[in-house]
RNA sequence: GGCGCGAUAGCAAAGCGGUUAUGCACCGGAUUGCAAAUCCGUAGAGCCCAGUUCGACUCUGGGUCGCGCCUCCA
């Protein structure tokens, strides 16, 4: 039975999709105009673990994350590069791709695109303002009246009062009330024509909180089960996304809100504004993908989680530990034998609210089973189980002798050398066989003696 | 100022009202020509102060500290 902590609740709740076996899920994607950081990748991985236990416990599972590919620093970037908003996102819509890929990250059902829902998003203002809820201001915007809606605040627990209480200064505004937020922007002087599209209300174009409600609503309905994205967005995104679709449709929008925790560095939140954030083809340089991934994963999906070379190197140790239980198990091990105790255990751990550093400790109990019991099965079993988690499943041989920077010697060189070292051994030459293991160390070769002969591994 | 989250061994990170989390590092042993890997074992924890309880790291209250949101942010 699967529990999932609501932020709409601040509790864990048991999990009932409004369609028996079904789940419709939606997570808000990248503001496409650079490229992703680490925070993007943790977003990413961890609705990606979602996804795939969602799948694994048999529902079928619709899964939209979208992409904003209009909105101000898009406009403002496109400009700066002399080019097209158009070529811009596209741009930063493959590397985007190629970063979830690397990250072993699935593709979401549907990836919509705001600028592809913008009749929509129309629709919806005007169901706005027919119920009251939506006005056009003097400087031509339409604003949701935030006030006119019951219920403002119920995700991130903030009432009006308190809202305005803590109200930073404020910019002079055409708004009825300071925390009405923007529905419809009019067009500006100076704007490419892309950027500009006809509405009854002028030309203009979406606000970002306005492209969220239409598309989820046009790909998952009125009303569905699962929405995520970080925990930074809960308000106002996503306390406004409540007011559009339960203001335009009058029914609940969303039964279970997920909120992933920050990636930090230095015990501080990792964001564009702050600057302190690394890409993650950055990261990719120095670290394999899988570890990246398996450093988030290791953490449970709500806590912080700090970024160091420190910890990623500590992530690198651990999942060579278990791709090393892996190194003669089959390719292909088919699925999980979820009678078996191992899998109880990882199981129990994910349906309480994804608990993935539980699960993450079952696959290392597993290993040590492995590892003494030479079994075969018990090899298959950590590998399917591992799968499930998008985890262990290249071959460890491959993994191991990867390493984080794939330079140096190649496998002839390495071979070589080591026969060399295997000839002086049966030479007795002792010396001879320590020196070759210490230069090879020394390019980041580690060697391994076994009865069944000598392998190697890069640090 | 308002609202929310957190504080666990050297580092990272979970569960749990009483019984080994887990990974890395450390110590002892097995194995090895010596290592590495692996196995076995030891050691090491719960911010502070009260309270509840036969018993609290786990529950309650109060502090202290850290972080986030209140503006665009994953």
């Amino acid at each position: 039975m699967l529990k999932i902590y609501n932020t709409l609740a601040r509790d864990k709740q048991v999990f009932k999709p409004i369609e028996a076996n079904k789940v419709r899920m939606y997570v808000c994607g990248m503001t496409v105009y650079d490229y992703c950081h680490l925070g993007h990748a943790r977003v990413m991985v961890v609705f990606d673990m979602v996804y795939r236990w969602l799948k694994s416990a048999g529902y079928d599972v619709t899964y939209v994350r979208n992409i904003t590919d209009i909105d101000d620093k898009i406009i403002k970037r496109a400009a700066e590069n002399n080019e097209s908003i158009h070529t811009l996102t596209q741009r930063f819509i493959d590397a985007m791709h190629e970063d979830a890929d690397a990250l072993g990250v699935q593709r979401p059902d549907h990836e919509p695109r705001a600028t592809q829902f913008i009749p929509q998003m129309l629709q919806m203002v005007e169901q706005l303002e027919q119920n009251g809820l939506a006005y056009k201001a003097a400087d031509g915007d339409v604003n949701y009246a935030v006030r006119k809606f019951e219920g403002y605040g119920k995700l991130s627990g903030k009432s009006l009062e308190d809202l305005r209480a803590g109200e930073r200064v404020e910019v002079a505004s055409e708004k009825n009330d300071p925390l009405d937020f923007v529905l419809w922007k009019h067009a500006k002087e100076g704007e490419a024509e892309e950027v500009k599209w006809d509405s009854k209300w002028g030309k203009g174009r979406p606000g970002w909180h306005l492209e969220c409600s239409a598309m989820g609503t046009e790909l998952l309905g009125k009303q569905f089960d699962i929405h995520g994205g970080g925990a930074d967005l809960q308000f106002p995104h996503h306390e406004n996304e409540i007011a559009q679709s339960e203001g335009a449709h009058g029914c609940q929008y969303v039964n279970y809100w997920m909120h992933n925790g920050f990636i930090r560095v230095d015990n501080e939140k990792m964001s564009k504004s702050l600057g302190n954030f690394f890409t993650i083809r950055e990261v990719l340089k120095k670290y394999d993908a899988e570890v990246v991934r398996f450093f988030i994963l290791r953490a449970h999906y709500r806590s912080p989680l700090n970024y160091s070379d420190a910890h990623l190197d500590d992530a690198k140790g651990a999942l060579t530990r278990l791709y090393t239980a892996l190194k003669s198990a089959p390719a292909d091990v088919g699925g999980v034998d979820w009678n078996e105790v191992h899998a109880q255990r990882f199981k129990a751990a994910m349906d309480d609210d994804f608990n993935t550093p539980e699960a993450v400790a079952v696959l290392f109990d597993l290993a040590n089973e492995v590892n003494r019991s030479q079994s075969t099965e018990a090899a298959m079993q950590l590998k399917a189980l591992a799968g499930v988690l998008g985890l262990l499943q290249r071959d460890a041989q491959t993994f191991l002798q990867g390493g984080s920077v794939p330079e140096g010697l190649d496998d002839a060189a390495i071979n070589a050398q080591i026969e060399a070292r295997i000839a002086a051994k049966k030479a007795k030459d002792y010396a001879a066989a320590d020196r070759i293991r210490k230069e090879l160390l020394e390019e980041g070769v580690i060697l391994e003696d076994s009865a069944q002969g000598t392998t190697w591994r890069r640090a």
